[in-house]
DNA sequence: GATTCGATCGGAGGGATAGTTA
DNA sequence: TCTAACTATCCCTCCGATCGAA
């Protein structure tokens, strides 16, 4: 739980949504945002059971999809990418930063994976610019697109696309996936 | 101030769409809640006018009052303009850019009557990159996306802004609508 | 003078490649 | 020592405020 500070007329829209009684704030937030039931299940048997009972409730609760288990994940992935966007960006910083937006949307629950890529002495990402700046000098830290974490962007372009394939392996796509994400940089 | 309690994932949601350094979670709130107005507003324009003047400023630019032909103008304008899109250019360059080439989906027809915009010696439009180049030195031509036009880039952004109105000027439009236009630079 | 306009030039961003380290 | 992996310098391009010209 965190807590957040909030301008009193804010806060009285919030309340004034209120569905039942003793809601949460969470709760009306999320309806707000239409953020719903699926999260919210996860969130709210969190308390009660550990990590890998999550895991398995999600995939209860997530797409009881047939085979294409690995089809559909790479479609979503390519839903969230405009390829005009793509191609309209003036280098391939823009690009990078769109691909690895996208990749957060799809995976924003286990996007933090990404932190444990880095290089020799380099982080490569983050959760803020301060700690990819004081892993090297002149690193160019850049936020991923509605999202809360930071890249490097200081390197060339073969490794942002190493680092891209390293983030894909990470989110458990497989070779051919990989070669189809990195090639979108 | 209030103070409110959320769940973890829900705090990452909020934020994730931060949109500058150091906004507030009320700022974000408001923008993923479309409470744009209040305190938001009065914040924006704080820095160089009093009270009294946000108050006046704020019901003038409120409400575009319902006259058909220009509403439905305008709509289509904003239509062709993704906010997302614009907000994400680095520069002035590439909004400048976008929202010419907009404007030149809702008006291909006469279009071309922005070849008569133009400065003292500099062409400011033209259907070539040559055109422009031979009329000044580094005018920098950059060709509106999508079309046969091309506009110079180098100026300030004040300048970009006058130009931009001339074009709207030029497509028929009036103030309210001129100066929407004008701001999303 | 006052104002508008042009384009130079300082500054930031991008990323290849020279240089460094393991 | 040689090589592979990694870093970050440095050159190039883009941007656009500023100041000189008209």
């Amino acid at each position: 739980m965190k807590n957040i500070e909030i301008d009193e007329e804010l806060y009285q829209h919030i309340v004034s949504h209120t569905q039942s009684i003793g809601e949460s704030a969470s709760s009306i937030l999320r309806r707000l945002l239409s953020l719903t039931n699926g999260e919210n299940v996860k969130k709210d048997v969190k308390i009660d059971i550990d990590k890998d009972d999550i895991e398995t409730k999600q995939y209860v609760v997530e797409e009881p999809q047939e085979n294409p288990a690995q089809k559909t994940k790479i479609e979503n992935v390519f839903n969230f990418i405009n390829k005009e966007e793509l191609s309209m960006q003036r280098g391939a910083v823009g690009r990078f930063l769109l691909i690895l937006a996208a990749i957060y949307r799809v995976h924003k629950q286990n996007f933090s994976a990404v932190n444990e890529i880095s290089g020799r002495d380099r982080l490569y990402f983050a959760n803020s610019a301060e700690e990819l700046s004081e892993s090297g000098s002149s690193t160019k830290p850049r936020q991923i697109p509605n999202s809360p974490f930071w890249v490097i962007t200081n390197s060339n372009t073969t490794r942002k696309k190493m680092m891209l394939t390293k983030v894909a392996v990470a989110m458990g796509y497989n070779e051919i996936e990989v070669e189809k994400i990195r090639e979108l940089l």
